[in-house]
DNA sequence: CCGACTTCCTCCATGGCGTGAACTATCCTA
DNA sequence: TAGGATAGTTCACGCCATGGAGGAAGTCGG
């Protein structure tokens, strides 16, 4: 995870360090055999980095393994007391404050219903920060112990400098959600789009854990993935890699709300499984985002003796699975996470009838190799996901202190 | 590209010999100095290495760049008889081996047109060592002082231990093709798809020179893709990423070869579009591989006035319109190359409205980052992709003789 | 032709690093 | 309580990148 490219001892030190590091967070309690076995290091150096580790207060020392015959091994992992973080989750209709120690145990949360239509982008953003500012009160946490705050937004986000979220649903353009925030709470601020954060999170304690190539398909009003390649989050050139819901799945087909045609949101998405339902039943139909999680889940609750309800979800059946078998072609992951609310309503009981249907679009030999798993997470993971963000840099320092030290060019690129 | 994780002092060395080694590889000659900057080495390192990689007679002075009132810049390049590589194109239709200095100059050239359908895989390999003898021999190069040959097959490539082919468009069933050749020839032996090598032909000297995140679109018989990340070919869990030519454009569409439905090869592949011609003129229709690509020219050379060849050509451009804006949603690139040849024979005049059906389809902010162009190098350069495996194998290496010290454990891998 | 100057490159002392081998710590068994 | 086993630490060693000093190789003006 994240090797960063070191080119003088010192930075191999401190890719050392973070290797040891991201080990223990991730699979710890670990002694320190294990780390070195799992971070291809020798037992001098694995000793040699936790007692700098442990000395700098980042992992501790909890009880030993028992022996049989020896000096028992000592347990290792990351002191959850070392510092907080604050994940943020700006949703439609709530925001979310969590925060967490480093052991990603909730040590408090705010919760505020906002409707984002009627909010412009400043005062969602000071929301935010009262949010914020409120969560570090509740907990009696030292501000200065808190690492940063990772907010996860709806919409796409692009970083050249700073990170700008281009919020489509919620009539969001350009907004430089990083600096807005930075100006109003002291921390760092990292930002990223909500289905990445989540999909951070399932590959760090969900469905996704233990695998280096999974997508994690999430479906609810809009459908998106997270891509994880390598273990790490797919982003592409500006970080808006994953944008499924509107691939076209059907060449002039049902029209969708992003003005396209055909897309797969327009058939797989809550909203188009509601009014598809509406159509097929002649009932007259509103869409209101409050109310669709209900009807959705009366319509799958219905299906098995309503005629219509089951023709709306064998639909959705077949266009989901092409979608997921376009991106086991296109991705070769070996795990498919099924996750979003409409995920876990539709995953209970279709998630067979999905496989089979992606089975029967995609090519064997990737498909061969994949497997589609319900998400172990739910939807308020997309805070923890958030928070997820300061310890992935947190980790990839190797937890340290930055040096002051003038970079000596830009970073590494070829041609 | 390629950071070989470093963990121990000596490992460093050589990640930073590979890093130089890449840069004057593929953006040399360079000075001392261009190699500082871009590899992010000080100036003492880089002499100290370059002395190194000239003692190894890996790279070479040539001339000095003209001073203005100093000692002038010695000019660095990667020697083109440190060794040389071969490069296999395994064609449907023909054999080619081709065998290169490291300055990619070709040295020797054989061809065998063959038929694939008739010939069983151990026949085939068979003329593919008697063509790399050939080219030994017609080169008069010493064959110890031949790097590698790279194999570029149809059809998908699995690696788990050993190289194993699934060619479905020749027949061929997990064929053994690394260990095989490996048995005929006593040379280190690197198989990878064909539309991979030539992705990376393309990258490294072609239309994708430059760009991080880049994606290869190849258009003929099949289409597949070649996904360029961090600059580096994408391969997924079992390295058959990028099969774009089966994905579902179309739910319940058109039949396609695959035994699918609706996949975008049933709307812009070569026999497609001849059956689709034919099917609208009433034509009788013979797929003949071999014709194929006179008959595709003819439709392309016939539509400013022929009815039936326009509709057919605006069906392409509308489909593959809508597959380009699935890549771009799903990988966001920062651009699309078009090549195979059918698409250097759409691009030259269709690409402006390829482009814009892209546009119409994706979504903005994606689409708005990516340029598409057409692709630089030709079919040809399939081999000479090939011959990029043992020659990236080498650079990430940094052209060290290995030490014979066991490794002391798996990979690196979290959890 | 010569010195002054400029720029590039190399050499060297220094501080860091990971490592194997020797050594110490800590438990179990008898 | 001694002996054995396993875990963890210390230390000398070899290797590395680096800044600074100094050598190398040109240009330019006289």
């Amino acid at each position: 995870m994240a090797a960063p490219n070191a080119t003088t001892v010192r930075d191999l030190r401190r890719s050392n360090r973070s290797r040891a590091l991201w080990q223990v967070f991730l699979s710890g309690p670990l002694t320190r055999q294990d780390i070195g076995v799992q971070a291809v290091l020798s037992p001098a150096t694995v000793s040699n980095l936790v007692a700098d580790l442990v000395a700098d207060g980042v992992i501790i020392e909890v009880g030993l393994e028992d022996s049989n015959g020896g000096r028992p091994r000592g347990l290792l992992q990351v002191n959850p007391e070392y510092g907080y973080v604050i994940g943020v989750d700006v949703g439609e209709t709530a925001f979310l404050v969590e925060l967490f120690d480093l052991g990603l145990r909730l040590r408090a949360r705010h919760v505020s219903a906002t409707d984002m239509a009627v909010l412009d982008p400043q005062d969602a953003i000071s929301h935010v920060a009262d949010g914020i500012r409120s969560v570090i009160a509740r907990s009696g946490v030292a501000e200065r112990s808190i690492l940063g705050v990772g907010v996860a937004v709806p919409g796409l986000v692009t970083r050249q400098q700073e990170a700008v979220v281009h919020g489509q649903s919620v009539g969001w353009e350009a907004v430089p959600v990083e600096s807005m925030l930075r100006g109003l709470v002291d921390l760092p601020v990292l930002v990223d789009n909500g289905a990445k954060t989540l999909g951070q999170a399932e590959k760090w304690f969900g469905a996704a854990r233990g695998t280096d190539d999974a997508i994690i398909v999430l479906l609810g009003m809009g459908v998106g993935t997270c891509v994880i390649s390598n273990g790490e989050v797919y982003r592409g050139a500006t970080s808006s890699a994953g944008e499924w819901g509107h691939t076209t799945i059907m060449v002039g087909g049902r029209r969708c709300r992003c003005g396209g045609r055909g897309c797969l949101e327009a058939y797989v998405g809550a909203a188009a499984i509601a009014a598809r339902y509406a159509e097929l039943t002649g009932a007259s139909y509103t869409a209101s985002p409050a109310s669709l999680e209900g009807a959705v889940a009366a319509i799958i609750a219905s299906a098995p003796g309503d005629q219509a309800a089951s023709e709306v979800l064998d639909e959705v059946v077949t266009y989901l699975g092409a979608g997921i078998a376009n991106l086991v072609n296109l991705f070769n992951p070996e795990r498919v996470v099924v996750g979003g609310w409409l995920g876990h309503a539709l995953g209970a009981g279709l998630l067979p009838r999905i496989s089979e249907a992606a089975r029967a679009n995609a090519l064997r030999l990737p498909f061969s190799g994949v497997e589609i798993v319900p998400a172990q997470l739910g939807q308020d993971a997309v805070a923890l996901g958030g928070a997820t963000l300061p310890i992935a840099k947190l980790l990839s320092a190797g937890a340290m202190t930055v040096p002051v030290r003038a970079e000596r060019r830009p970073a590494f690129t070829i041609s």
